[in-house]
DNA sequence: AAGAATTATTATGTCAGACATATTTTCTCC
DNA sequence: GGAGAAAATATGTCTGACATAATAATTCTT
């Protein structure tokens, strides 16, 4: 986890896209909309034009902007808004952390997680096992402590990811990156809950070991369940809490 | 599919990336090499350290590489590819595409498209379904026009994608893509193909329309099998001929 | 006055050269 | 031989300039 933060906000160059990509992810600059010119862009943000474009070169290839010369730089649809980003997915995962983008996320994490488990009990090879097995014991020494059961968590998953020899599905990691650490954020207000999903994990491994398909799906498919109730409870709790913060403001201010 | 194309290699800075991403992808530069400081690149390429930096920048974005002060830009390891990018799957696609990528990039297709059939006749709006048939209306109108049918294939499988208001979803478009544009590569040693699939095309239709999730997942599941079975026939046929004129080659030579 | 052709404008695209900064490597000294 | 200081070096950033293509304005024609 704290190597995987280590990665983003390195330069200048990537603090400037990522605000760039907050102000378009939060809506202040609409899908379409032509965005002000790189001059005034790089003096906005205190950096050179060059610099500048470096920025916006990242963006592009996360599929947010499209530039033509003298038309200026415009945001792109939705649809080609690279979601499967793994930066990308940071971004939005704190710009607007919504219950609808949870839900979103968990769907096709329903969807992949599954069946990628069924392959890697068909496919996977022994040292694929051990490697996720490795990542279980991590989880199981770490306790009641939500800090270091992040990490070994993500590598379970990873994990059996990798183990299908599919690239697609290996790039789909950073999906489920995002997902457990929005599950890390959210667990916050409920310190136990990624605990409880240790026995979950230990039948899913199981299930590959015994190198049963089905079973491992479904193992899977309860991990998945437990997971995305964890996630809607603990999004709901916000919400609560948030709005009674809101409330208690309101009051103060009176 | 012409706008598609005409969007890729806009400018230099995209030029250069590519041949990066090629080298990288054939396995000319490793992963976790470090390859030439930027200067020599951006002098082998042709091009200024700035622009060099800017399509540098690109590769980054999709995880392709990283820099560190001092000590160089790096290849990263393969998990941190984000292979599901549109444009590094077309970078793939021309720089390798091996019976391997076919294989690949179809088994994840099979795990999402029905799914998200399902989905889209479970929650799709009326205005979803015409789009989607607008679609199947322009499959229809193409007759064995290859070209004419590409464009129409990719809406309405994207149509469906659209139509379960799912991002991630959305994004994978961009993967049904890269494979669609695969399958037409390859039907020109078998034109006419790709009018094969209409009734199947038809048949996910009408389940969408009757809102039957069940079998709008199976009859994508129909339609997965028959593009499944298409490429890997046309991948031995080219690879057949490939080896044909390799053997004609050799002859000429002696 | 409407429309076509031409010119001017402008924002992105590209270049060159310089300095800043953070590591790595080398060198020095104990 | 190891610890610490100094030098070397590749990326990071900045400035200012010119090239290019698409748009906007202007002129000319009918």
């Amino acid at each position: 986890m704290a190597k995987a933060d280590s990665k983003d906000s390195q330069q200048s160059s990537g603090h400037v896209a990522r605000e760039v990509a907050r102000l378009i992810l939060t809506g202040v600059w609409r899908e379409g909309a032509t965005l002000p010119r790189e001059i005034e862009l790089a003096s906005r943000f205190g950096v050179s034009r060059a610099s500048m474009r470096e920025s916006l070169s990242l963006l592009k290839a996360k599929g947010l902007i499209a530039s033509k010369q003298k038309a200026g730089t415009h945001v792109r649809t939705r649809f080609d808004w690279n979601m499967l980003d793994a930066e990308l997915l940071n971004w939005t995962l704190t710009a607007l952390p919504t219950q609808e983008f949870a839900k979103q996320i968990m769907e096709i994490r329903r969807i992949v997680e599954p069946e990628a488990c069924a392959i890697c009990a068909t496919r996977g090879t022994d040292e694929d096992f051990a490697r996720i097995e490795r990542a279980y014991r991590g989880m199981d020494a770490a306790g009641m402590d939500r800090v270091a059961y992040a990490e070994p968590d993500l590598q379970f998953h990873r994990g059996i990811l990798i183990a299908t020899g599919n690239d697609f599905l290996i790039a789909f990691g950073a999906t489920v990156a995002a997902a457990l650490r929005m599950s890390f954020n959210l667990s916050s207000t409920n310190p136990g809950a990624p605990r409880k999903s240790l026995p979950y994990h230990r039948a899913v491994l199981e299930e590959i070991w015994a190198r049963n398909p089905d079973g491992a799906r479904q193992a899977m498919h309860k991990l998945m369940d437990l997971t995305e109730q964890n996630i809607v409870s603990a999004m709901s709790r916000q919400k609560k809490k948030d709005t009674e913060d809101e409330k208690a403001r309101t009051r103060r201010a009176r």
